[in-house]
DNA sequence: CCATTATATAGCCAAGCAGGAATATAGCTA
DNA sequence: TAGCTATATTCCTGCTTGGCTATATAATGG
């Protein structure tokens, strides 16, 4: 029951690893077990359990108990305050004339970014 | 160079940090020098100068030069690009009723398309 | 009960990081 | 030139991390 507040410096330190987001991608299409995991990745299963640790204490995977197995599952709020935060600086890049163009048009001539 | 394709690493890494994320924040609104991002913290120089490193090598601050000053200027473009990523997900709250839908629907500033 | 499967824990090591103090560099200004 | 300001660099420390191996726990099937 770990419906706290996201912590956004364990989230976003969760999702600074490659393994850690290829299993979050994993994890969005469906529960998976440890096993199912740990197999497209070279790495040894407590290895594995470590970065599932490390997304769980993120809030970002709970785990349930099914025979043997611990699936984990995707949480989703995490996620969201991730993209909360990020979009708290959208208009940046959005009306982004006097400060994404800039380099942009630095380095190409394109006059005008559509679509 | 940097800033044409996020290392996300880098990017969640960087942004991982209070102090840098205070100092994202900062820079949101306008350059700032490293001696005006230095004043609300008790860090010393140094330490706010590697911080900025972080950020810059992850590519989300930029530098120029006037004076003895470096200003750093916030770049939009990893920001973006871990707004995309997040974004990726975002059927994972959106169509799970049966999870939290409650309490995002509160706030959903979502514009879908102006101009 | 025993054996098997799934997962966790402990301990180790090398690498990285966040902080500081001290010092160096670079660009003004008088 | 000297001296001041802004920033960078170097070196140190303690803490964390990501990987491994080896071992322990937990649940199931016979």
């Amino acid at each position: 029951m770990e419906y706290m507040k996201p912590n956004l410096d364990r989230v976003f330190s969760a999702l600074a690893d490659p393994t850690r987001r290829r299993i979050v991608a994993r994890l969005a299409r469906g529960e998976a077990t440890v096993m199912e995991l740990a197999a497209p990745f070279k790495l040894t299963q407590p290895s594995v359990s470590k970065h599932i640790k490390v997304l769980e204490r993120a809030g970002l995977v709970s785990r349930s108990r099914h025979a043997q197995t611990r699936p984990c599952r995707l949480e989703p709020v995490p996620l969201r305050a991730v993209m909360e935060w990020t979009g708290s600086y959208r208009k940046l890049w959005e009306d982004s004339f006097d400060r994404l163009s800039d380099f942009l048009d630095a380095n190409s001539q394109t006059k005008k970014k559509d679509r």
